[in-house]
DNA sequence: CTTCTTGCAAAATCTTTGCATCTCC
DNA sequence: GGAGATGCAAAGATTTTGCAAGAAG
C-alpha cells in the first residue's frame, strides 16, 4: 500500500520522493533490520536508482523523525528497521539471519536495574546469538 | 600485577611484547569496554608508543584466543573488554559512560526463547540506555 | 636463528560533507 | 518560484592488508 507510505511522509512534513517512498516501503515490509547495501540492492531490483549518499541522508531524516531505528549487531556497520513496537532480536551467527522477538518479558528486571543503579532508563536492547534451524 | 598478565600471554602461546602487556593490562583493569582510541591514549600516557595498526592486530589475536570480547553500542565503532564472567551494560546516552551489570537474571527467559524459536543459543547481550546519576 | 610481531604505507569499508542541479509543493 | 532533495566528488573515520624490518624465545 503506497498510499499509507505517502501519508506517513506527509504527516512528518517530508516531501514525497521516489527514494523515500521506496526505502520506507522496504523497511516497513522487512521483518528484520537491514544494511544500507541491502536497501540499495532492493531498490535496484525494482529499477529504482538512488545514490548511496542519498540513502544515508534519507535514513538520517527518518531517524530524526523517529520513523525508523538504527541498530548494530557487531558487524561493523549499521542496520535499520521500522520503529514499531518494542522487540528484540535473534541473530544466527552462521548465516547472519535476524529474527524479531516480539514479546519482551524482561521489563520487570529492567525496572529493578533502574532502581539498583540510579539510572533513568529510556530504552534497552536484547540481542541473542545462536544457530538457526536451517544452519544446524 | 604484570606477572599475571605475562602468564596469561604465555598460557596462550603468545610472545610477550610491551604492546601486548600494556593493552592486556589496560583491558583487565578497565571496568567497561573501551575504544581503540582510548587504548592508544592510555598507552601514550604511560609513554608506550604502539602503532594503531598494531593495536588492532593485538586485539585480533586476543579475540581469537578468547581472552577478550568485542562489543558495539551503536557508536559506529567497536569497544573491547576483558572476557570475564557473563554481564551486561548500562550506557549513559548523555556522557557515554558505560557501567557493567554483573548479575544477569534473564537466563530463564533466554531458555524459554530458545525453545520457542528453535535456535541453539550461544550467547546474549543486554544493553540498557539511559541517563546516569551525574548527568541528570 | 627462526618464527612471530611490529611499523609504515596503502587500501578497503562505511559514513559524512560541500556544492551545484534538480524536483516537489 | 522557492525550499528542500538529490547526485557526484571528495573527504573523514574506522578497520584491514602487504611487506620489509625488528624483536622474542
Amino acid at each position: 500500500m503506497k498510499k499509507e507510505i505517502k501519508k506517513l511522509l506527509e504527516i512528518n512534513k517530508l516531501k514525497v520522493t521516489k527514494g523515500r517512498v521506496a526505502i520506507l516501503d522496504f523497511l516497513y515490509n522487512s521483518t528484520y533490520p537491514v544494511h544500507v547495501e541491502a536497501i540499495k540492492q532492493n531498490l535496484l531490483a525494482d529499477k529504482i536508482k538512488v545514490d548511496t549518499v542519498t540513502i544515508y541522508r534519507i535514513l538520517d531524516v527518518f531517524l530524526k523523525k523517529g520513523i525508523i531505528r538504527r541498530v548494530e549487531f557487531n558487524e561493523g556497520k549499521f542496520r535499520y528497521e521500522k520503529n514499531s513496537s518494542h522487540h528484540h532480536h535473534l541473530i544466527c551467527t552462521n548465516c547472519g539471519k535476524v529474527q524479531d522477538i516480539n514479546d519482551c518479558k524482561i521489563v520487570p528486571e529492567i525496572k529493578h536495574i533502574e532502581k539498583q543503579y540510579s539510572f533513568l532508563i529510556n530504552d534497552h536492547k536484547l540481542e541473542i546469538y545462536g544457530i538457526c534451524l536451517k544452519c544446524r
